[in-house]
DNA sequence: TACATTTATTGTATTTATACAATATTTAGT
DNA sequence: ACTAAATATTGTATAAATACAATAAATGTA
């Protein structure tokens, strides 16, 4: 299915999907917690659409991390690479 | 004009019109920076809908701000009350 | 292997964010 | 007071987020 359209908003990555797994949790665990479609955190995931801005303070808040370390215009770096990078700052001292 | 709807979202507060102002802008002008018309930083300032999250982050950039400062679910403190708080946390010590 | 759970896919409907136009009202500058 | 600029109001149109249903595919487990 084609859609034809013109874009408003930049694509958005994310990082609900290993955060989500990180607590071994369900789509369908997390939706109810964030209080959407267990299908829309699939949309989210697979970073098809964007979050509405309320929306990412849920899952911000579900989280107890910032927005912006969740969500970000460019590409998310795995966790793993962003732990490095950490150790490396903290080795710089 | 009444409109019959049930909400997905909760209502945001946001300190943009008060940032915009300290710096002497047009709501003309922020809107060519962030990239919309400007009746809709008119929504925005007056609250009645939520920036999208990619608008919310072109918002926080544009004002050099993390996005949990500029936008909240709960209604946000005058600037002035966030500097004597933080005044007050810096006498603490 | 069979079964259950999770995830993906496709399609339709509704709500909300945004654009844009036209006019009214407010505010600031002379 | 007059004028210009900024903001508010109202209305219509489109795009994107979300819900929901149904089915398919993948994954895990007995």
């Amino acid at each position: 299915m084609y859609y034809i359209c013109s874009m408003r908003s930049r694509k958005m990555y994310n990082r609900v999907a290993i955060l989500r797994q990180e607590k071994g949790m369900s789509r369908k665990e997390l939706a109810e917690k964030i209080g959407v479609n267990f299908q829309t955190v699939g949309y989210l995931e697979r970073e098809e659409y964007n979050p509405s801005l309320d929306l990412a303070f849920r899952i911000s808040e579900n989280f107890g991390l910032p927005i912006e370390f969740i969500f970000s215009t460019e590409p998310l770096k795995p966790l793993i690479e962003e732990i490095i990078h950490l150790k490396n700052k903290l080795g710089e001292l």
